[in-house]
DNA sequence: CAAATACCTACTAAATCACTCGGTTAAATT
DNA sequence: AATTTAACCGAGTGATTTAGTAGGTATTTG
């Protein structure tokens, strides 16, 4: 799993459509406008975003992109990993000295790391973001509490 | 939190030397010739990590790099840290648009997510590493399951 | 037909990555 | 003292990524 500024804009260009396009398309020139995000390079992305169906464009006057599931069934892992190369974190991959060195341990380091992110971020989903947005405070606050002791609960199961 | 190649060099670079240097310090051009960096990389990855206290040079013949601190007391968020600048995640910090518009929600994400791999990072040791490679199989296996069933855990508590 | 919009290709400045080269200090060995 | 070993230092480099510009073509609406 990779995080960069790229993953980034695609997700937030991903909720700007989810929260903007209930009655009808939206244009990438909209999105461009309100995430500051130039033109060209929204449609770079969601170039990578339809070839993954999670958006459908249409053409001509009036046209625009539209989700191309439901919201609750478009993953932040789903949008990230549609624009951003999944790169192997190993190099000694089918490499000789693998085996038994020392690689191995930072690889299942990076293992363990990367499906803890992929894991996270599967777990939400834009329709959650969108909720997220409305109920605000309270909801917020409890649900990040919670992951924030699993978290713990976590760290002193592995210690 | 960036999580990039550079970030993995050096926790691998950093794990040779808590496994070789136990009796003595580990010269750049061992690190260089067993992990398959090269050594003018690691000079540059080492200057940040003694500028950050996690390592300590000695120069001369029979010199070589000490780990700064116990093993125990350096933890893979701190290698990642010294060499890989913390990038802000926002972009609209200070500007005016961003006190209820859809960027504040995907910020809420990005912020939650890097807390999420920093604190799964600031609990993994360098001594942990160690531990977990001469241990190796039967117990390691278990931790993977346990860590495993507790992010299942933290999934389902969060949907 | 004209306009709006998706869709497509090529190019670019800036940054980062991993590395090379060519040094200079400092300490141990001879 | 001379040599060697190693850390330490700075400049530069090709490859890649990033975010963007420019200039189209294709398709649909009015």
């Amino acid at each position: 799993m990779r995080l960069s500024t790229k993953g980034r804009y695609a997700v937030t260009a991903m909720l700007d459509l989810a929260l903007n396009g209930t009655q009808g398309p939206v244009t990438l020139a909209d999105i461009s406008e309100n995430q500051g995000i130039s033109l060209s390079y929204l449609e770079q992305l969601f170039a990578a975003l339809r070839s993954k169906g999670l958006v459908r464009g249409v053409r001509g006057p009036g046209g625009g992109y539209y989700l191309g599931r439901e919201s609750d069934e478009i993953s932040v892992a789903d949008i990230i990993c549609a624009v951003d190369e999944w790169v192997e974190f190993t190099r000694c991959k089918g490499r000789q000295n693998c085996q038994e060195g020392q690689r191995c341990l930072t690889h299942s380091l990076w293992d363990d790391l990367s499906q803890q992110i992929f894991i996270f971020l599967s777990d939400i989903t834009l329709n959650d973001l969108v909720e997220r947005g409305e109920v605000r405070e309270a909801a917020r606050r409890e649900k990040k509490a919670a992951a924030q002791a699993q978290v713990v609960g976590l760290k002193h199961q592995a210690a």
